[in-house]
Parts: C-alpha cells; structure tokens; sequence
DNA sequence: TCTGGGGTCCTACTACGT
DNA sequence: TCTGACGTAGTAGGACCC
C-alpha cells in the first residue's frame, strides 16, 4: 500500500485529499510513521523526528497514527491476497509477499500482469486506497519490483533481466544493508550492486562476516531461494515507552519498569504465549541503550513473575542522569507455563494488590491510566504524563486530553467529524465523513462539551446501498 | 525541541559440562 | 589429575525492517 497510513487518513477526511498529511507521534520526541506523497515534496520523510518535519512543512495536518483503522483496511487486503493463494506472508499492516504459483497462477508474464492488474482494481474498490504490485521470482526482487512501482502502479521484472537491473543500484537497495552496512561496503570501495557482485564472496565475507556476507553476495546474484512462509510464529513480546520528559527519579523509574511488566504480560497473555527470558531495556539521557536479561528455570506468563525480575535487572542500571526509554519483553516463548501452586497463589495475590492499586490511582485521578493507554494503543506522543510526574503540575483533566488530533468524534447536532486540534480548552472539529464531496465545515468547542463525544471510524468505502455511517468495516 | 515501537537476526563473549 | 577442544546456553549489543 502507498504511504498507507498517510493515504488511509486522506481516504476518511476529504479536506486532507491532496495535502500534506504527516501521521505519527506528536509528542515532543515522536517521529514520523508515513509522510503523504504531498508531504514527501517537503522533504518529510519516515523516521524523521517530528519537529523537523513541522519545520518542513508547517502547513501539513498532523495526525496520530489509527492502528484499529488500518487494521481493518490491512485484513480486508489480506483477505483479497488470500483469494489468490494459500501461501501469503504478511510483513506488516501495508506490505505482503504472495506465491502465485502456489495459487496456480500460471507462470508466464500474461498471466501474472492480469492478476496483478486485477488485484490492483480490487484493492482500490474495496478500500478506495491505490496499492502497487511487484511481480518476480523471488521475494527480494519481488519487493525492489513493488517500490519501483509506487506509487499506483504494477512492476515485473522479466526473468534472465535481473543482474542487469541490479547491478547499477545503489548497495542500500538490497534488503539488509542499511546505514551501517552501506558505510561498511562504501569504506570498502562499494557503492553498487553490481559492485557487490564484482568483488567476489570471498570479499564480502571479509568485509561483513560469513553470514551476512556471503547472503549479500548471492542476493547481488540476484539469487534469494527464501521461500513464502504463511505463518510465522512470534518469538519474542515486548512493550516500550519513551517519555517526554527523562526519568530522574529511581522510585519512579522502578514503578514504570512495574507497569510495562504487567502490560507485557497482558500482552503475552492475549497472544496465548509464556516465556521464559524476561530482558529488561534502558535508553539513557544519552541515547545509549542497555538491555538485561534473565532467563527463568521454565516459561511464565505470571505478571509477579515477570514484574520481580524485570525490578531485578534493574538493580543493575546506573540510571543516573535519567532515562527516556524504558522496555520490558519476554523472549523464549512457549505455549505452556510452568506453574506451580505457590506461583498462583502468588498471583492470585498480585491480582489483588493490583486491584487495590488500580482504584487507588483511579482516585488520584483517572487521566493517568487513560494516557498511558493512548501511547499503548496509539503510540501517541501527546501524552503530558511526564510533565505531570515530574514538575508535580496537577494533572490534566480528561477532557483536555480526550480529543487526539484526527481522531473520530460525534456531535449531538452537527453528527461525524474529526479532531483538527486542541489546546486551551477548546477543540476545533471538522465534520465531514469519507462520503463528502467536499471539505467539511469547522467548528470549535469547550473541551467537555458534553453533546461532543468519541466516534469510531466510518467505513472509507459504503457497503452498497449503504450511505456513510452505516456500521463497521467489514 | 533529534532520534518511536515492535519485532527479527546475527555476532561476540563467557560460562560450563563433557 | 590436569588440560584442551568442543558444543551449548546465556547474555549483551548492534543492525535492520516496517
């Protein structure tokens, strides 16, 4: 899909069709998920930090990312992949590797130009979103094809043309090489993929390593016998969060390790899974990054468990001068746990403890839990729950913090819209739904205007004979 | 206002048992 | 009994991807 998340927000809101659109954190330390086409004119770019890429384009919205949304748009594409063949690998929510042989499609370049063209046509009627194809005989090249494509369009690289294609792309095309590796082979005098190819294994082996070297080499061969996997099992859970603000106090830095325990936990839970290294991870005032691990006599998925050992590995952190990011995870995963009686016991006392804590913090005011959510689910940076902590400023009431730019609201009178933006007790909304031939009308009100309330997303495309707002993505 | 979150894979080093 | 070789597990860090 073409800067899909980008392209799913332009596809709800008809006022941000043909604009910049930049969705990711807007925190004061968030990045960039997705630029839109437009914002890309800008220079705006993924990863890039989002206060540079406001200084870029100060005109382009600015969104959280909606995970639910481009969940549903990605299952319903899955869906029309699954159609083709059994044998679909999903890489992420945008992106998927298909065997078309496996599909019975048949293997001349006719065939596989309709069933690209088509699947293109489908994708675009069932979601309204432009996706691009790339058509080769293996996935390297199959995913070089797809972003030569982009975007909007289809792209097959003819079997017995591959070296030549690759040899005058830069180092950085293949998959695998990125900064570090292409300052590596440039250092070596290698900026080409045909260059690769040149130098021979025995030179990429010496300059990388055996694996990543010799694996480099054969994909400058354009030679990548990965085969398509349909299911994958995960190997590792984890849950992270960087805060606005650095993390000085030891109390505090030992309550979050806490917190992101039990949310990993929860996590692992969901997922059926236990595990048995518990890896405790720290990023610094600096930037730099330490991780601990421990690794248990059998799997858990006990969030006392868990939580013990992650406050362990902690004791063996200097955490002085602060720290932005803290992480736990859980790697060695199982389908079964090692409990015994004294663990559930354990937990079932946990569980309590918890639930005092729980209320506890719902009376010292609810917005805490609420934002935490939000980075949880979101990944929105706006959350101020650092600023709150450490300046001691009373905390913000949730109906200041409720209303995340494009989020789906509802209004008693003027019906769907979405959060442009708020601040000072005030929230404007645009009201208009994916259906409106144009930009809907902006109004602006107090922050707990008790006629305005959160909305989930309309469908992008109206099941037919459905006008907007008639129910959920199917 | 510099640098998110959730992953996978690889390498190097150390400890330990045989 | 001592020592070296070797395999394996655990640990930490780095690179990469979307």
């Amino acid at each position: 899909m073409d800067a899909f998340y980008a392209s799913a927000e332009q596809a709800a809101k008809p006022s941000l069709r043909g604009k910049a659109v930049v969705v990711g954190g807007l925190g004061p330390r968030g990045v960039v998920a997705t630029a839109s086409y437009e914002a890309r004119r800008f220079g705006v770019h993924s990863a890039m930090p989002m206060g540079q890429a406001r200084r870029l384009a100060p005109n382009a919205a600015y969104l959280v990312p909606r995970f639910g949304l481009y969940r549903e748009i990605s299952e319903q594409v899955m869906t029309l992949l699954r159609a083709l063949s059994p044998l679909v690998e999903p890489l992420s929510l945008d992106e998927a590797f298909v065997d078309l042989e496996a599909g019975g499609v048949a293997d001349d370049q006719a065939s596989a130009l309709a069933v690209g063209e088509r699947l293109r046509a489908d994708i675009k009627a069932v979601t309204g979103l432009a996706g691009s194809v790339g058509l080769a005989a293996s996935k390297m090249l199959a995913k070089i094809a797809s972003e030569e494509a982009k975007p909007d369009g289809l792209r097959l690289i003819v079997p017995g043309t591959e070296r030549d294609l690759l040899a005058p792309m830069s180092v950085r095309t293949l998959p695998g090489v990125g900064p570090a590796t292409g300052d590596h082979l440039r250092r070596g005098g290698i900026t080409t993929v045909g260059e690769i190819a040149e130098a021979g294994e025995d030179e990429l082996v010496r300059l990388l390593g055996k694996s990543h070297g010799s694996a480099l080499y054969a994909m400058a061969l354009a030679r990548d016998e990965r085969p398509v996997v349909a299911e994958r099992e995960s190997k590792s859970v984890s849950v992270e969060d960087t805060y606005d603000v650095d993390i000085h106090d030891r109390v505090r830095v030992r309550g979050e390790v806490a917190r992101l325990a039990e949310r990993c936990v929860e996590r692992l839970r969901a997922a059926g899974h236990s595990g048995r290294t518990i890896v405790l991870k720290v990023r610094r005032f600096d930037f730099s990054t330490l991780t601990r691990s421990e690794t248990l006599r059998g799997p858990t998925d006990d969030p006392g468990v868990v939580r013990e050992a992650a406050a362990r590995l902690l004791e063996s952190v200097d955490t002085t001068g602060g720290v932005r990011l803290l992480g736990v995870g859980v790697t060695g995963l199982a389908d079964y746990t090692q409990e015994d009686l004294f663990a559930q016991a354990q937990a079932q006392a946990e569980a309590e403890a918890a639930e005092a804590l729980e209320a506890e913090r719902n009376a010292e005011g609810e917005a805490h839990e609420e934002a935490q959510g939000e980075i949880r689910g979101e990944r929105d940076g706006e959350s101020p729950v650092e600023d709150v902590a450490e300046t001691g400023d009373a905390p913000i009431p949730p109906a200041e913090r409720r209303w995340a730019a494009g989020h789906d609201v509802r209004h008693a009178d003027y019906g769907h819209g979405w959060v442009q933006g708020s601040g000072l007790g005030r929230v404007t909304v645009r009201f208009e739904t994916p259906e409106s031939r144009v930009p809907g009308r902006v109004r602006t009100f107090r922050t707990d205007d008790p006629a305005l309330e959160p909305a989930e997303p309309l469908p992008l495309m109206a099941a037919p004979g459905e006008g907007a707002g008639q129910g959920p993505l199917v």
